[in-house]
Formats: structure tokens, sequence, C-alpha cells
DNA sequence: GCAAATAATGTACACGATAACATTAAAAAA
DNA sequence: TTTTTTAATGTTATCGTGTACATTATTTGC
């Protein structure tokens, strides 16, 4: 009985390569990785042999010389938004990137995360150098990243945003719908006088959200009054301060319609503070459904945005452009639920 | 005067090598290489038309061929560790991702962020197969993980953990001096019955943060009834359903200190639905300072830990690390810090 | 003005894989 | 049996880069 001693010699395992497979298995380097690819059908035996050595020689294939020669390196590249006046990422964001990299994973793919400032280009260049084979953009604004990938033909997803054409596909909430049904139910419950607080209206997903509050207004015949109407940056400060301006007036809302979670939740601030009741004396409504809201007491009223749903489509579309498919969905609006708690009925 | 033709040839940048700027510049294409790399001195002359041409020819550097040579992929590989029982990244750990991946990003390193199972070792060999330079394990449980590494000689970092060997280094925030203040200013605030909301014994950090509270308790004589002490997963339910337990017994506590935000803000709904108030009736004081603790209302006081802090310090050590240095600092203790909000005075 | 030293560039191989093409061995058809 | 087909494996070129070594051009020393 022969005992094949490789201990000595392969100790190191960073060193085992195809060679030393191909080596101690008496075939040549293309056998192995024939049989490591399973592009072609072998020999059960040698199949086996190779495969047990491959196994106690503890191999570990070489993905980035494996992707030099195939131009595919198994990678996408994953560019969230952020604001410059912001710190740290947008929680609408988070569930969105997690469920990327989940559905990556569970495809063989690795992701770069990486944070996009105002206008910066080197983002791009990092993955593009990194070679990444597809791109997902999320809230990214202008257009001059997206050109960088695609004059290099890297597919790229655009996500919480809209694109012209329709070679680059996006994926967005139903906003207008969303805004729309939520600000109907406050006025059903009653309320006249509501306080809408918007992001800026220079984003779609803002002007959207805007444009459904005047929609629902219109048809049921309401006529906001301008102090009635704030826009500002989509945080919690801006909810907090307009909300305040406007309570301090004296001249209360009866309801408050924030255009995202963090803007209410700035208001609910405003208004405990005030010492008024929520819901009793103000009901409240946010937009996004971000992990906090639920948490809150009373709990935030919200319009749901499924993100996870997002960020699994955006990985699907981008892995099916990736595949060289070009019939995919290029508009894709994820419709948006009403969640009821507690600070309106 | 004379304009180098190249649109028709080089329209396609996805193909600009080396070896067409060489030819364009009419050199060989290592002094290409030397150039770009700054590895060595090239007449000036030289050096600026080899520089205008990659830069007019939009040439990206093949980072992965590159990396075949010199067996440095200039990525790096973040596993951050998910509870089972869990749908999504644990609040705390977000930050501290960020911080990685941001300082990452200004030492010119990729990152792959990865979330892991209980037991799953394919997270590792994702990282192996792509040939990352050094690993950063969060919250990780067990040693297979590690271990998976240390035999391919890939640098490792342990964040909120500590590890056996000192060349594995690792960082940790203050648990039990964290802890041991905060309830030493709770007892001081005049209360006997507190109640302890813990995390499992098995995980470090539970176990530390539930000495500083015996410590605490100890030094100021107080013998904590066992129904004051309660543990289980450090989640929302989990505070919830302790405190909602011990309340509807009628037999109250008058303070509540929970080892996480999460079990804090789970025992602030209890509370709440109980009709008692904050922090009138009970005070309430967490641990982590996640997101969600200061927009709680009322805003939730808790032991702020320093989570961008110890992402930074995580891949500053990691770097050195990399770079060949074995006199990093092994042990990582950062300081936690008292942050009175509302629920609590 | 010539030898020696140095600066600038070129040549050839390696890194670890894939793949087109060539070859050998085995099975099927005649 | 001989020929043809097919299955299994080997040879060799290639991907885009880095680098040791060789070579040529330029400067310095005297």
């Amino acid at each position: 009985m022969t005992v094949i001693e490789y201990s000595a010699e392969w100790s190191n395992p960073m060193k085992v390569t195809m060679n030393d497979i191909a080596k101690a298995a008496g075939v040549s380097r293309t056998t192995v990785s024939r049989v490591l690819s399973g592009k072609a059908v072998h020999q059960e035996e040698t199949r086996q042999r190779i495969l047990k050595l491959a196994e106690e020689m503890n191999y570990s294939p070489d993905l980035l010389a494996r992707a030099v020669k195939t131009k595919k390196t198994g990678n996408i590249g994953v560019i969230v938004h952020n604001e410059h006046d912001r710190q740290g990422v947008n929680s609408l964001h988070i569930p969105i990137v997690e469920a990327i990299l989940e559905e990556a994973k569970q495809n063989n793919y690795g992701s770069f995360v990486l944070t996009d400032g105002e206008t910066e280009t080197p983002t791009a260049r990092t993955l593009i150098d990194r070679r990444v084979d597809g791109v997902i953009l999320i809230s990214t604004v202008g257009t001059s990243v997206l050109r960088r990938f695609q004059e290099r033909q890297i597919p790229v997803v655009l996500v919480n945003n809209v694109s012209n054409h329709p070679e680059v596909p996006y994926i967005v909430f139903d906003e207008f719908q969303g805004v729309y049904e939520g600000v109907k139910r406050i006025i059903h419950n009653g309320h006249q006088r509501i306080l809408y607080l918007g992001g800026p209206l220079t984003v779609r997903w803002s002007l959207k959200r805007y444009e459904g509050y005047i929609a629902a207004t219109t048809e049921l015949g309401l006529k906001p009054e301008p102090e009635l109407i704030q826009f500002g940056p989509s945080t919690y400060l801006t909810g907090y301060e307009k909300t305040k301006s406007l309570l301090s007036s004296g001249r209360f809302p009866s309801a408050v319609f924030a255009a995202s979670d963090m803007m209410a939740i700035g208001a609910m601030r405003a208004i405990y503070e005030t010492g008024l009741k929520i819901p009793d004396d103000i009901e409240i409504m946010g937009f996004d459904d971000i992990e906090a809201a639920a948490l809150m007491i009373p709990a935030l009223s919200t319009i749901y945005a499924p993100k996870a749903e997002m960020g699994v489509k955006a990985f699907q579309i981008l892995n099916e452009l990736m595949a060289g498919r070009t019939d995919v969905s290029a508009e894709n609006v994820l419709p948006t639920k009403l969640m009821i708690r507690e600070t309106c009925k």
C-alpha cells in the first residue's frame, strides 16, 4: 500500500495550483481544469481521483486568474448615493443593499459596495478597474457615472431612479400611488388641514410623491394653503423644524403627511414637544416604512415600500443583463402598501 | 501638425491595454508599465507622452491581471454575523460596516461584504477564492471560519469579539465599564427594583455586560431578586415580552436596564401598553446607541458605543497587518459613553 | 577623446487559469 | 479484421500585467 506523501510540499495551501494537482494525479493541467469546471465529461475514475486530490490538497481556484482569461469576474458593484449633508447611509437604502448582497451571494457573485458623494467619478473608476460584470446604482443623481459604465459596456440597473434609455432598466416604488392612497385615507378620516412635508422636487421620488399629494387633494376638493406645503431635505431635522414652526404659529394642522419616515419622526418630536397628543390631536403618516417606524411610540403609520423586493429584483435583472439577455423588463414599478399603525386610524 | 487618429481602432475602451498604449507611443510595454506605476524614473518627455495617451485612450488598468502577478488584490472581505432568527443585519453592525467601507475606500481597497449564517464556511471560501488580502470578522461565533483564513495566511481582525491568539487582533467595546457606569447611575437616581434585560451569556459581549451589572449592584449593596434578571435573544421581542410579563405580575420595577437598545425599545413598548409613563413611573436605559435610540419619544438614554470608530480602527489594524507589520496592538478596548436623554435623568 | 559609470529602454519569462486544436485510445460500423 | 466515429486527454497559445536581466544610449571622470 502506497501512501502519497504530499504534506511536506503542500504544507502551504496558498501555493496549491492546478499544476500541482495535475502532477499529483499524473494528468495534464487541462484535464484538471475540465474536471473541476465540469465543462467536459471525463472517465469516472480520473474524475474522482482529481476531485479527491483537489479536496485533500485544499485547492482553491484563483478566480482572478480565471477572470483574466474569461473576462468574467463574477463580481458586481453597488453604488449607493449619499447626501453630502448626511452622516451614514440612508435608512431606506440599507435593506435594499442587504437584499442585493444576499441575492448576489446566492448566485455566486461577489459584491463591491461603495457610497457615492455628490459628483464623484472615482467611484466608477474603482469598479471599472476591478472589472465588475455589472453595476447597480441606488438613488444616484446625474448621468456622468452611468455613462462611464455604458462606454465600457458594463450592464447597469438603476434603483430608485429612472433612466431615459430603454437599455438601462430601472426599478422604482409606485411613489405616486402610495401617497395618493395615503393622503386620501387621511382626508377620509375627516382632516382638512393637512401639513405636507416633502423632499426637494429636483429628485424624482420627491416629485412623484408630491404629485400624488396634489392628485389626492384635488380629487377630494381640498385647496391646501401654502403654509401647509413645506419642502426641504428629506431628514429628521426638516420634519422637526417645519412642523415646529407651523405649530408655534398657533395655526395647527390636524394631520401631517410626511413624504419620508424620517421627516415624519421629526414631526412627531415637534408635536410631542408642543404637548399635543398623537393621534388624538394630530394624525401622522410617513412613507418608506424604515425600521424605526414600527418601533416608534405610538407606532408610525406609513406607506410600506418593498425594499427587499427591490433589491432582489435589481440583482435578478442585472443578472439577466450580464447573461447577455436583452429582453429584460426595462420599467419596474413596485406597488406600495398602506400600513396603518397607531399614529393615524 | 499631425493629428493622431485613434478613434477608429480604440473605439471600444474595453479593449485598451498597455500594449495599445505602447504601440501608440512607440515604446515597449514595459516602459508603459513602469511609467504608469512610477516604479522607475523615465525621461520626462516619454513619461508625459505615455501619461497623455493613457488618459486620451481612456485606459483602465486590469487590477485582476496585476493581482495574479503581484499576489495582492487590493480587496478585503467583511463578514458580518447574522443571528439565524433575525431578518436583516443587526442595527449595531451597520455603522461599523459603513465605517469600514469608507476607510477601505480611502485606502484604495475594495470590500466584499458578506453576511454569515450559523455555521457557514462557504462564506470563507468565497473570500479565499477571490484572494482577499485581509478579512474583518464582525461578531462571528466559533473558530472554524477563522482557521480557514489562518491556514491560508490571510490576516484577520476580529470585531466585537475576542481571540485567544495574539496574532489575531481584536476590537471590542468596553462592555463591562459601560454597563457598570450605567447601572450605577440608575441606582444613584434612587432605584432599587431594576429589571435587567440581558442577552444570552454564551456570547462574550452579553456576558461582560452582565458582569458589569453584577459589579455595580454588588458594589452598591443591591441584591436583585431572580425575577428582575431576565435573559433572551437580544431582540425587540425579548425586551417586550420579558417586561410585559413582569409588569402583568403587578410587581413593577422602577427602572429597566437593557443590555441592548432593541431590548430597551421593546421594554418601552410594554410599559407604554400598560399605561405607565416613562421616565416618571419607570426609567429606562439601553446600550449601543443605535440610530433609533435618539428618535424614540421619549428619547432613549443609553450607553453610546463608538461604532464608526470601531470600524475605522478595524481597517487600520488590518491595513498594518496586510503591510506585513507584526507589532500591531492586539487588544483594543474602546471606551463607551453615558448618553442621558429622556428615558432617565 | 576614451573608458567607466549610469540612465533609459527593451526582451523574455512568469503568474494561474481557459480554450482551440491536435492527438491518442476506445468503441462502433463495415 | 479494417475503417470510421467518438470519447478522453495532451499541446500550445493566450489573457494583461509585473519584473529580473540584457541591452543600448547618455553622461561623467580623467
